[in-house]
RNA sequence: GGGGCCGUAGUCUAGCUUGGUAUGAUACCUGGUUUGGGACCAGGAGGUCUGGCGUUCAAAUCGCUGCGGCCCCA
């Protein structure tokens, strides 16, 4: 199957158009059979191959005729949910557990509009709830684009001395945001369906900065997890979330685009939220003080990243703790042989199945050949083949989808090669990725070679920058998408306890004597 | 934000210029034969031609508009 990823040249009038090329094989095949169901190729079309792999290898139909919005699947919906249980495990298991709440997605206006710096923020992306009914509301409601103005009163209300701090709390739900008209599937969406956002209440300044470090290290498991390599770059100034402190994020850079795709941010929002929210606290000498907050939030973009990152034209690549199947059981029948097979197939699947592998027998009526191709495309990590040859000499085939290899393995000893091959692909999915990322990491003095990197689209550069608004301004102009991701995590002394600093280099622009190289690049 | 192109079965596609029975493939269903990398044969089912309005004896086809998609530029 293939989506509306068609790009028709030709126009209704003008309609003899060139010779439509054909896709790219993804696989050898005999010459007479026709080939279908194929991807587009990944380096060559990576926003096409992107949108078929969510379609052909059913996680998202996105058909639903709203932009902005569509429907998860069965398959990627038990991908979304291994996702979001790495999430709550990490969370719900801090020194100081995260509790998990869920609030209202409406907001009354009045509410809404109290923060003025995030209303600006937001103020263009806002959907508004104006009747119930036929009647029209006195009190307008917005849906919620994110959950600050939600929760905050409500933490004013529960917060009464310093014994209830610190308070964490997380939610994971779905947000509106009216995008402009470049939407796309789970990257820039109408409707956030899957949005963990973590909001955090402290006594002090030094327990806020403490959290700040927590909330990285949880979000460097999460990722690590997922396979998906990253950058920690602390966002300029005039790229701070509205109303924050600073903000740090956690940045991807696309294989095959070399754009970088924004995963994760955690926000050091101080006091100006609880001042407006009149979040106070008695302190234990008896004086009254407003909090300190952070919050930091991911998005279903974390699954996006795991798609993109380990795909290849085959399909997805799934690290087996996030992939619905880790082992596929595909019987090898021959006429007169088949009962036997299945026999030793369904053996070995309630083997597996008790070991608490997950596992799947592909017992349908088709060829097994069709069968390799359906379950690679879906990235399960490990596919298991038995035949009659297999029975006979007491072994299984094992096939791993990350590299190709296919090994015969007595079946006594299937267990643990099994379970230590899962291991191993979780290993070397994450290691390879890493290996590329780095590679698209570059580091120059040369404002011009700079350019002439991302302009190539090569990657993202570090150059030596002074963090002015005005010199970021006039050297983004210089590229179409140039953008300033910010600050390396090596000079911010909140992850560092000691902060490094750059010798002799200078603003890549005004040439002012500088310490710190800056990460710009082209941005999702 | 500005501009361009497009929408026909689950999917892809022919037909549109010059208005008159909607083409083919694939996927799907049934039966048969097969199966160590996308099998084959026979039969079957599947369409408000993106929604609305207009022009016309007649609209997939011409015009306007909504919705949706893709591309280029800011």
């Amino acid at each position: 199957m293939s989506i509306n990823t068609k790009k028709k040249q030709s126009s209704k009038k003008t309609a003899k158009k060139p010779a439509k090329q054909p896709p790219k094989k993804v696989a050898k095949k005999s010459s007479k059979s026709q080939i279908q169901n194929t991807l587009p190729d990944i380096e060559e079309n990576f926003s096409e191959w992107f949108n078929e792999i969510l379609f052909q290898a059913e996680i998202l139909d996105y058909r639903y005729n709203l932009k902005g919005c569509g429907v998860w699947l069965g398959y990627g919906f038990k991908i979304r949910r291994a996702f979001l249980q790495i999430m709550r495990d990490l969370l719900d298991n801090t020194p100081i557990p995260h509790d998990e709440m869920l609030f209202p997605l409406l907001i009354p206006e009045d509410q809404f509009m109290k923060e003025k710096e995030t209303v600006k923020g937001f103020e263009d992306q806002v959907y508004w709830v104006t009747h119930g009914g036929l009647t029209p509301l006195e009190v307008k409601l917005a849906l919620r684009p994110t959950s600050e103005t939600a929760m905050y009163p409500m933490a004013a209300k529960w917060i009464r001395s310093h014994q209830d701090l610190p308070l964490k709390t997380y939610q994971i739900a779905n947000m509106f945001r009216f995008e402009g008209k470049n939407t796309r599937p789970l990257i820039r969406v109408r409707e956030i369906t899957t949005f963990k956002e973590a909001h955090t209440y402290h006594e002090s300044k030094e327990d806020c900065a403490n959290q700040i470090r927590e909330a990285v290290s949880i979000y460097r498991n999460i990722f690590d997890s997922l396979g998906v390599p990253y950058l920690i770059t602390q966002r300029p100034k005039w790229d701070t979330f509205p109303g924050a402190d600073y903000t740090i994020a956690f940045d991807c850079i696309f294989l095959q685009t070399r754009k970088a795709l924004q995963l994760g941010t955690i926000h050091n929002l101080g006091q100006r939220f609880a001042k407006t929210y009149d979040i106070k606290f008695e302190t234990a000498d008896g004086n009254q003080d407003y909090v300190y907050q952070t919050c930091y939030g991911i998005s279903e973009r974390g699954v996006a990243s795991l798609i993109a990152i380990h795909g290849d034209n085959y399909g997805l690549k799934l690290p087996p703790v996030v992939a619905p199947i880790e082992i596929v059981i595909v019987p090898i029948l021959f006429k007169n042989k088949e009962e036997k097979v299945l026999k030793v197939c369904n053996e070995f699947y309630k083997k597996l199945k008790k070991e608490g592998f997950k596992v799947r027998l592909d017992n349908r009526k088709i060829s097994s050949g069709r069968k390799y191709f359906h379950w690679e495309l879906r990235g399960v990590p490990i596919r298991v083949e038995i035949g009659p040859k297999d029975i006979e000499k007491n072994q299984i085939a094992a096939v791993r989808r990350d590299v190709k290899g296919k090994n015969f393995i007595p079946i006594d000893e299937s267990i643990k090669y099994l379970s230590k091959l899962l291991k191993d692909i979780q290993e070397s999915l994450h290691k390879s990725a890493k290996k590329r990322h780095d590679e698209l990491i570059f580091r120059t003095n040369d404002l011009e070679e700079a350019i002439d990197f991302i302009d190539k689209n090569k990657g993202i550069a570090e150059i030596p920058f002074c963090g002015e608004e005005e010199c970021a301004a006039s050297i983004e102009k210089r590229l179409e998408g140039l953008k300033f991701l910010g600050i390396p995590d090596r000079y911010l002394p909140v992850l560092n306890k000691k902060v490094k600093k750059e010798k002799e280099i200078y603003c890549s622009h005004c040439m002012k004597p500088v310490t710190q190289y800056w990460r710009i690049g082209k941005t999702y």
